[in-house]
DNA sequence: GATGGTTATGTTATAACATAACATTCATTG
DNA sequence: CAATGAATGTTATGTTATAACATAACCATC
């Protein structure tokens, strides 16, 4: 088991009551940080350890669903309800690493974000 | 052929000229507009018409390589030298877009930025 | 060529996101 | 305990993006 210092457990734990994407000044305010840069620094650390996501088309973040995965993740976002649907190991995301690394690219951060309607909204929208 | 305005076409040529992504300021500088909202403003049109694309995770805007190109494009984003390659068409991009539309999800928009080292700086890194 | 509507641009202020620089506290172990 | 390094705190500032409202340019049609 990781262990995490004592902030890095208050943003984690932030992180998991919000359930979804949430910016780093939501998280200033739940944790009661007196700054920014102190919920910068755990994010940094909990990125690195595999247990939160930027989202960058967002300027939000999130954790992981499993523990410790470092492994791309692919996100597909709702745009109407800001629902996040995350997908790991998916075949696509490792052909396309191995597409790119054929072109002789090294691969180090893949950013995979793709906006859309969940399948509720979508259906609501024809319905309506 | 596009008509496009005054700003517009001012902003696409600061993209045109720096042939890498830069920055919304950037631009501000180039072009001498007073604001940044006329930066933002321009970009917007420019996306929307598939003239110029943001690098989300980079904070940035390039031009696409051709014009109007609306399709989903992924970025293999060098941290080391810059270089962008735009990858159009890319098999597994569209096969991950049928992924998600077999789970119901309905694509609008597409962020996919690979991030690493291309061919000459990961050769460097390897001889060093 | 005046009228009114639409689009584009300008101006100012501010929101939202992120980091720099340095001070202090705290835990650990030699 | 003293020295060290890691974590945290504090303040200021940098960077990116948008809101809100004012003005100008364009253009059709009467």
């Amino acid at each position: 088991m990781i262990r995490l210092t004592s902030n890095q457990r208050k943003v984690f734990e932030a992180l998991e009551q919000a359930g979804k994407p949430i910016g780093a000044y939501a998280i200033l305010e739940q944790t009661g940080f007196r700054g920014a840069i102190q919920v910068y620094r755990a994010l940094e650390k909990l990125i690195d350890l595999g247990l939160a996501k930027k989202l960058e088309s967002l300027h939000a973040y999130i954790c992981v669903s499993q523990k410790a995965e470092i492994a791309p993740t692919a996100f597909a976002i709702c745009d109407h309800c800001g629902h996040i649907h995350q997908l790991k190991e998916v075949r696509e995301v490792r052909q396309l690493h191995e597409c790119l690394a054929q072109m002789d690219f090294e691969v180090c951060r893949s950013v995979i974000e793709i906006h859309g309607a969940c399948s509720t909204c979508a259906s609501r929208k024809r319905n309506k």
